[in-house]
RNA sequence: GGUGCGGUAGUUCAGUUGGUUAGAAUAUCGGCCUGUCACGCCGAGGGUCGCGGGUUCGAGUCCCGUCCGCACCGCCA
């Protein structure tokens, strides 16, 4: 037996037992007469005493240990005569009588500590070293216990997880797919899931009418901070519901998991607010409703006084920043700066200052009396003390660079707080949207998403202004699931493939599978995803989920770890029948 | 595809207007130290300044190119 206990498990009651611990050297202390070795494995940390007095050779072995050393020790548990406070088993310490040296080490490229003094790069190229630090191992811990829970409440109302090939059909809507040649077919390719919908879907046809899975979902699109090309989905769907009755389930979930993990009950039900609404007064699909600041949208008032840059506009917008009135000039400066950056793209910034005197100041007196201010602050409900940020121009871009200054506005109030937690229900999201460059209608969703009903008829007619039966749960303004009411009328994916601008052949030869299963009895069903990342990373406190994955890719999609993507031998190649062309 | 920031000791970083032998902290190694837990004290070793080219009497520093990393935009049904 290597071991009889854990480094995180000792108490002061353990004292006087013979225990028998394995872990990693997290570090000696080597004071002349005495040595101490923090001992570390998964559990915790424990320290290891050795006395010159005592036993010297024992002692001198210890003194050689190095970083990270694996080490067998035996001893007696004994309280500490120095307490330490900070750490769990910080009372008690091992008399150690026998020491084995497991394996040695080399020298580790970083500490490996909480606070590391390694960056990211070197973490992800050592990980499984970095995985030995507690942040990124808790987050580990995390995950697990996460997808424990989301199984047990599943399994808990009825649902069953059934498992979806990963080697599935490449089609060309949405992101880019991950192919992988086939041998046996030479030329031609499996592709890797971006989600398993068509799946799912069948699974509703062969009557499993309430399936889940934890499953890998891939895409061959850039990374970001919250997006990784191979990442897990909490994906679900359901036979015989209406919308109500997917967003009563899985609100059900989603206030059971911040139950069990972060002990946060929510007594209201999540909001639920359409999609034009969450536009016009946030500007965003996916607002951050942990603080209010609604969108004015003062168009109407401003225009006719000679100022070019509202009168051209097709959209003047202005959020109130609460108690701002006072902000200097570096300051107004610097939301104009950020207002302004290529990212956001808005041409400037105006500001209106509510003084607590009641007086108002704005950048733009040239063109508007104090009593047009003062009306525009009447109507936004601004008081005195405010600050009155106002962009103009195109409307949807105007939108959208407003909502960014929202969130500055709402994280330099500090109203963007990591232990509240705010969700809500996007509902009514346009069915389809006009690509300009390809001049046709695309699935907003994907093409299997079903209108509102009473938005039928103008599908034929005008289809941009349809709704669709779609829903998704954003909370602290990260989406952090969507899904739809399916079609399940062979007409109705008639007209949408015709409104996509599929010819019948080309509709039949992508999703033939799935329309000819919608021929044998097909439910009227609907269902959701999760993003099981970002879901883990928000109970964790944070916006990467690098962290919350064991061995993460890096922003250009790269294992630095396996030094993968790589090239494969020409043997493969030649098996596959595939000529590798030079670039350029 | 684009924008911004970065690449200097094992690691994290500083490096002035282009000017003597490129520094600090930490880690490592050696010595001392019997209650440490960020142990302490003394000492030592440690550099392809990402790579290539250019300007210059002289480049870590300026210019051009290139590679890599991070954040973001596009993209991500």
């Amino acid at each position: 037996m290597y071991r009889t206990n854990t480094c995180g498990e000792l108490k002061l009651s353990d004292t006087g037992k013979k225990v028998t611990l394995c872990g990693w050297v997290q570090k000696s202390r080597d004071l002349g007469g005495m040595t101490f070795i923090d001992l570390r494995d998964r559990y915790g940390i424990t320290q290891l005493v050795f006395n010159m007095e005592v036993n010297s050779d024992l002692c001198g072995k210890a003194r050689k240990l190095g970083r990270e050393y694996v080490v067998q020790a035996t001893g007696t548990v004994r309280e500490r005569s120095n307490k330490n406070p900070k750490m769990p088993t910080g009372d008690i310490e091992i008399d150690v009588y026998e020491l084995n040296v497991l394996n040695k080490s080399e020298l580790p490229p970083f500490t490996i500590e909480d606070d590391t003094d390694g960056g990211e790069e070197l973490r992800m190229k050592y990980r499984y070293l970095d995985l030995r630090r507690a942040p990124v191992k808790n987050n580990i811990v995390l995950r697990h216990r996460v997808a424990q829970e989301v199984r047990k409440y599943m399994d808990s109302i009825g649902f069953i997880e059934v498992e979806t090939p990963v080697l599935i059909k490449s089609t060309p809507e949405g992101a880019r797919d991950f192919v992988v040649p086939s041998r046996m077919q030479p030329g031609t390719f499996y592709a890797l899931p971006q989600s398993p919908q068509t799946l799912k879907q069948l699974l509703m046809v062969a009557g499993f009418d309430k399936y889940f899975q934890i499953v890998k979902c891939f895409r061959d699109e850039d990374l970001r901070a919250d997006r990784q090309p191979e990442f897990s989905q909490i994906d679900c769907e359901l036979s015989f519901v209406e919308r109500d009755d997917i967003l009563n389930t899985f609100e059900g979930l989603a206030k059971y998991l911040f139950k069990q993990i972060r002990n946060v009950s929510f007594d209201e039900p999540f909001r639920r607010i359409p999609y034009s609404e969450a536009m016009e007064l946030y500007g965003s699909d996916k607002p951050d409703l942990r603080f209010g600041m609604q969108f004015n949208d003062i168009t109407g008032m401003v225009k006719g006084k000679n100022f070019v840059v509202f009168d051209s506009a097709e959209y003047v917008g202005a959020i109130c920043a609460k108690g701002c009135s006072e902000y200097t000039r570096k300051q107004t400066d610097e939301l104009t700066e950020f207002v302004k950056r290529p990212q956001i793209g808005a041409k400037g910034l105006v500001y209106i200052k509510y003084n607590t005197d009641g007086t108002l100041k704005s950048s733009a007196d040239k063109f508007y009396s104090p009593e047009d201010l003062k009306a525009w602050a009447v109507a936004m409900n601004a008081e005195p003390g405010d600050l009155i940020l106002v962009l103009a121009g195109e409307k949807k871009k105007t939108l959208q660079a407003l909502s960014e200054l929202r969130l500055e506005m709402g994280s330099r109030l500090g109203l963007r707080k990591k232990d509240v937690f705010v969700p809500l229900w996007v509902v009514d999201f346009p069915l389809v949207e006009w690509d300009a460059e390809e001049k046709r209608f695309f699935a907003m969703h994907h093409p299997f998403t079903s209108p509102v009903p009473e938005d039928l008829p103008l599908m034929e007619t005008e289809p941009g202004k349809v709704r669709a039966n779609a829903y998704d749960l954003v909370i602290n303004g990260v989406e952090i699931g969507g899904g739809s009411i399916r079609i399940h009328d062979a007409a109705v994916q008639k007209i949408m493939f015709k409104v996509l601008g599929f010819t019948e052949a080309e509709a039949e030869e992508q999703f033939g599978f799935l329309l000819n299963a919608f021929r044998f009895g097909a439910p009227p069903h609907g269902g959701i995803a999760f993003g099981f990342d970002r879901w883990v990373a928000m109970f964790g406190g944070q916006d990467s989920i690098r962290d919350f994955i064991a061995f993460p890719k890096n922003n250009s999609g790269r294992d630095v770890m396996l030094d993968t993507p790589a090239p494969i031998q020409a043997k493969q190649l030649n098996e596959l029948m595939i000529d590798i062309r030079k670039k350029g």
